[in-house]
RNA sequence: GCCCCGGUAGCUCAGUGGAUAGAGCAUCCGCCUCCUAAGCGGAAGGCCGCAGGUUCGAUUCCUGCCCGGGGCGCCA
């Protein structure tokens, strides 16, 4: 509908260009936009007060001279110059009614493509390292990717999920090592555990797996553990320094093997877990990306040879560093360190290569707010790749803070004390998490009310959503205790009665939706689906309390079931894109 | 020191160049013999942080300042 107009005025614009009304130029990109209140009809332009000054006439003048050359439209009723110069688009009924079929024959596909883009994009999210659960900073980036990837989706791109395993790299020997360690203690070796290690209780049951399977097989003395290690944190010595000497020392014990089972017990539970969870909150993925795979893969190392063949490599203290300076980041970094091994940025700017080689027009990265030192440096590593930076885009999510009674609810993950994603989706439930945390903008800083979205009330905006569906489904039960049915057929031809404002009013929000979708795309911004679906909802519920849908005359209930029934589809698909479900009934 | 995000109703936030700045909660007043009152209708509530600039027009864009929140200082 909106494109359709924007064409009459594209078309008028021509015909004031060929009248040399307009001076020649480029003219200026059409502005239609929807109405706040619908005494301005439905859609408003503001072209004539943009072009008054090149005209030279008063915008209200030039807008009676656009009107005047707009071709003829079946389906705009009629047109206004209003206020400053705004030309106002009044649309025939017909026109508004239209919606409610395009809504039955397209169903859960309506919302689709606006322009046909289909750009291919590779949307990664999440990624968290798998030296842990989950908790609930991670659930915002989740529910965010995982909504943001169904409506760019809907909205006609092509788009592939994906989560960088982080199975390579000294967190993972870290991690390792903590196990082994609680393994010890299962043992009744009585060693110290440094402040450093991961120190969850869920280290002491990957221990027990591994005890389970291999009884003592990989004990080892206390004393013989301890024996010349480099002073402890404790002991006035630095701790990163020590746990790398207790690597050191569990990778000689155990010897490969050994070291090995520690590390994929760990991988495998943790990993997982972290599946299980995201599968239960409804987020999924295409594709679990192994940086270690890639690091096999021997794709470290080509990327490492391009921005070496393009000359931003440069060797110093024995370590390979990438001049990231010279492409606007603020310091160079090193990609291969002096012991030989490559840098956590060098896995990650070869999975991006990969994305770039894997055919994708576009890598979105969606990142915690703490990562934001990323988007510098891997921007220079795109164009030192000799590709455009802005084919890479990075989202980065403020964080969520949890509010309990009025009061933080805080986190530390360093004591390991700290709420998982698993804890809040069992508390306040998937629904109301999923909802709560698209709700805000992701670049503002979320308060995540714990009360609210746990409260079965009217104050729940997730309920309220749901509440309207699951009243548009017992519409329908009722129905079905009558002894009419419904005819979507006779509904059809009976759409000229759907003349009440509260019709009208829902029949406008409903021919919204895509736009929605297709501005949430755009801007990446679920939330404004989340806003919508709160919109939509209030029509209904404001439609449902001033008029009677199963009303005795034939014609004029079909009719409205045919609305409702597209308002239930509407509701139900938004919903769905957002990860939360439609209940039939509350 | 540098960087990121924000400052809009009492509270939590929408609104990325337009008309009278919106919603939820909280407050006040009404509405169930009627398809679910988890609902609806109404009232009240605002120097859109401050000062400049760009523009026909600025809450929106630019600059500076003030006030919050977070991050970084060769470790990802």
């Amino acid at each position: 509908m909106k494109e359709h107009i924007e064409e009459l005025l594209s078309q008028s614009l021509h015909y004031l260009l060929r009248d040399g009304i307009i001076p020649p130029g480029q003219p200026p990109a059409i502005q239609l936009e929807r109405t706040k209140s619908s005494e301005h009809g439905e859609f408003a332009s503001n072209v004539a007060m943009v072009l008054a000054k090149q005209a030279g006439m008063p915008p209200r003048e030039l807008a009676a001279a656009i009107i005047d050359r707009m071709p003829k439209s079946h389906q705009v009723a009629k047109m206004e110059i209003a206020g400053p110069g705004f030309i106002n688009f009044f649309l025939q009924h017909i026109t508004l009614t239209s919606v409610i079929n395009e809504v039955l024959r397209k169903g859960d596909q309506f919302g689709g493509p606006l322009h046909r883009s289909g750009e291919s994009i590779t949307l990664e999210y999440v990624s968290a390292n798998p030296t842990g659960p989950l908790h609930v900073g991670h659930g915002r980036g989740a529910a965010y990717g995982a909504s943001l990837g169904n409506i760019l989706h809907l909205a006609g791109y092509r788009v592939q999920r994906e989560y960088y395993v982080n199975d390579n790299g000294r967190q993972m020997d870290i991690l390792a090592l903590s196990v082994w360690l609680r393994y010890l203690e299962l043992c009744g070796e009585e060693v110290g555990f440094p402040e450093n290690g991961y120190r969850g209780e869920y280290i002491y049951d990957i221990a027990h797996l591994v005890r389970g399977e291999y009884g003592d097989k990989w004990r080892f003395g206390s004393v013989e553990v301890a024996d010349g290690l480099p002073p402890g944190p404790g002991a006035g010595g630095d701790g990163e320094i020590y746990i790398d000497a207790l690597i050191a020392r569990a990778r000689e014990l155990l010897a490969a093997t050994g070291f090995a089972v520690f590390f994929k017990a760990a991988l495998n539970s943790i990993l997982g877990d972290i599946k299980e969870d995201l599968a239960d909150f409804g987020v999924v993925y295409d594709l679990w990306f192994s940086e270690k795979a890639l690091e096999d893969s021997g794709a470290v190392q080509r990327a490492i040879d391009r921005l070496r063949a393009n000359g931003h490599l440069y060797v110093k203290d024995g370590a390979t560093w990438f001049r990231a300076s010279a492409l606007g980041d603020e310091k160079d970094r090193v990609v291969i360190r002096e012991n030989g091994r490559t840098t956590y940025f060098a896995s990650d700017v070869a999975y991006f290569l990969s994305k770039l080689e894997r055919g994708f027009q576009r890598a979105i990265y969606v990142l915690g707010a703490d990562h934001h030192g990323y988007v510098a440096r891997l921007r220079a590593a795109a164009q030192g790749f000799g590709e455009d930076p802005d084919r890479l885009e990075i989202l980065l999510m403020q964080f969520a803070i949890l509010y309990r009674n009025g009061e933080k609810a805080q986190m530390s993950t360093r004591s390991g004390q700290f709420v998982t994603l698993r804890e809040l989706r069992e508390e306040v439930g998937n629904d109301a998490a999923r909802f709560f945390y698209i709700m805000r903008s992701h670049d503002q800083h979320l308060d995540f009310d714990l009360d609210l979205a746990k409260s079965r009330s009217n104050e729940n905006p997730v309920y309220y959503i749901q509440y309207a569906h699951a009243r548009i489904c017992s519409v329908l039960r009722n129905l079905a205790q009558m002894d009419t049915r419904h005819n979507q057929a006779i509904g059809e031809a009976a759409m000229n009665l759907l003349t009440e404002e509260h019709e009208l009013q829902l029949m406008r929000s409903l021919s919204r939706f895509p736009e929605c979708i297709d501005s949430a795309a755009r801007l990446r911004s679920p939330h404004l689906l989340a806003h919508y679906l709160h919109a939509l909802a209030t029509d209904l519920h404001a439609y449902y309390n001033a008029h009677q849908f199963l009303v005795d005359e034939e014609n004029l209930r079909n009719a409205r079931l045919n609305l409702i029934l597209a308002a239930r589809i509407v509701l139900g698909s938004g919903l769905k894109l957002l990860g939360v479900s439609a209940p039939e009934e509350m």
